[in-house]
DNA sequence: TTATGAGTAGGTAATAATACCTAGTTTTAA
DNA sequence: TTAAAACTAGGTATTATTACCTACTCATAA
């Protein structure tokens, strides 16, 4: 009997993938949580075997939980399941050490397989994960290309300061005003920043900072 | 015998709410789609008494899909499910005229109290959705007021022109170029933009504009 | 301990933007 | 067809920004 505590947000969801579980003769859910905080309670309460975790939930996301989970015995096995093929979230959750990563996109049959795989002490992707994950590492080999040409810039504090005021629309005299120093000091960092940027005024200033997002 | 036409992008949620759905002994789901287009098409050929469309699905979203399907006859019932409590979307739905809106984050108890509802001729909104209503409302009250005091503007499609030049960071001068026009006729137009929407630079200006969207 | 980077501030000039005008032509809507 | 709105462009002045400099202080890392 595989003991299974399985957390979801939408109740829907949640009750609709149990009755799916439930349908192999071996599989019990033992518990269900409708946010993060519950699913670390439970786990430490009931013990499963295996917990299924929703990413997004309230409370406390799946990924908190699953980091919280890995690190008291006996510990788990654990699935992540997921609406969205964010390659962010497949990444965190790599980091994290969960067994297995299942989009809601999958069947059944892909489901109880994961989770026979899981078991086994193998780790388990969904097809449509195995695919993002291929297309992610395509575009990295890219990125690292493309971070080659292109030298990094380091924007420093104060610089970033001004930049935030720059944003808001702020002259030379009222960002001095408000940091408490000369207008000319403003200047100079403004002068900076668009000669480590490449750009020739306080606009294209604001674009590139938000293109490279160093807000 | 009720025949139910399931619609969602998600197979695990989908077999999921067809499992329970058919819990329910006069309750038979007789067709299953996994994006709008689908469903409008087994709309069609199946003819069911009830629809139930998610909401966000590729080819044709949820909303596309009850629009075209409330178009011909015979008239299916529709309810719509969501993840989401948007209100944007809550909204849009009451526009097209749908017969139920059911949160996800509803139990199976409101998932069926909802579809005898709709069955019976009335209007059905899961206990989630209606807060997101009455909340709603009482924000559009309040949006009311501040529209009374904040004047429409409306600007020129000249205008619209020179605003997206200089929020590439373009001077005047470069403007004139672009636009074959004097840069003193830019600089007419931006003086304009910025007493229309009483900014006093061309950065507020940018922020304005996006914040209003009219770019 | 010294070199480096960050933060500060000023000089000087040129260029750009803003403020407040007038006023013509063209387009659009009443 | 006439009035209003949009688009055009210029005058004049003020203020802000940008370009290139130098140079001091302070903290921190080599």
């Amino acid at each position: 009997m595989l003991k299974i505590l399985l957390a979801d947000d939408h109740h829907l969801v949640r009750d609709g993938i149990k009755m799916f579980l439930e349908s192999e003769a071996d599989f019990k859910v033992i518990g269900e949580a409708k946010n993060g905080l519950e699913a670390v309670e439970l786990n430490a309460e009931l013990k499963p075997h295996l917990v299924l975790l929703d990413i997004s939930m309230p409370e406390k996301n799946g990924i908190e939980a699953a980091t919280e989970i890995l690190q008291h015995k006996p510990i788990p096995k654990i699935i992540m399941l997921s609406m969205y093929l964010d390659e962010k979230y497949i990444n965190t959750c790599m980091e994290t050490g969960v067994h297995g990563y299942i989009h809601k996109g999958a069947d059944k049959k892909e489901l109880i397989e994961g989770v026979r795989k899981v078991m086994t002490g193998q780790n388990f992707y969904s097809k449509e994960v195995r695919e993002v994950m291929v297309s992610n590492y395509i575009n990295s080999l890219k990125q690292k290309k493309k971070n080659l040409t292109q030298q990094k810039v380091t924007i420093t504090k104060r610089e970033m300061e001004i930049v935030k005021l720059i944003m808001k629309g702020y002259s030379s005299v009222q960002i001095a005003e408000d940091l408490f120093i000369s207008n000319r000091t403003v200047d100079t960092h403004r002068a900076n920043l668009m000669q480590k940027l490449d750009v020739k005024n306080s606009i294209e200033l604001i674009n590139k900072v938000t293109e490279l997002n160093l807000v």
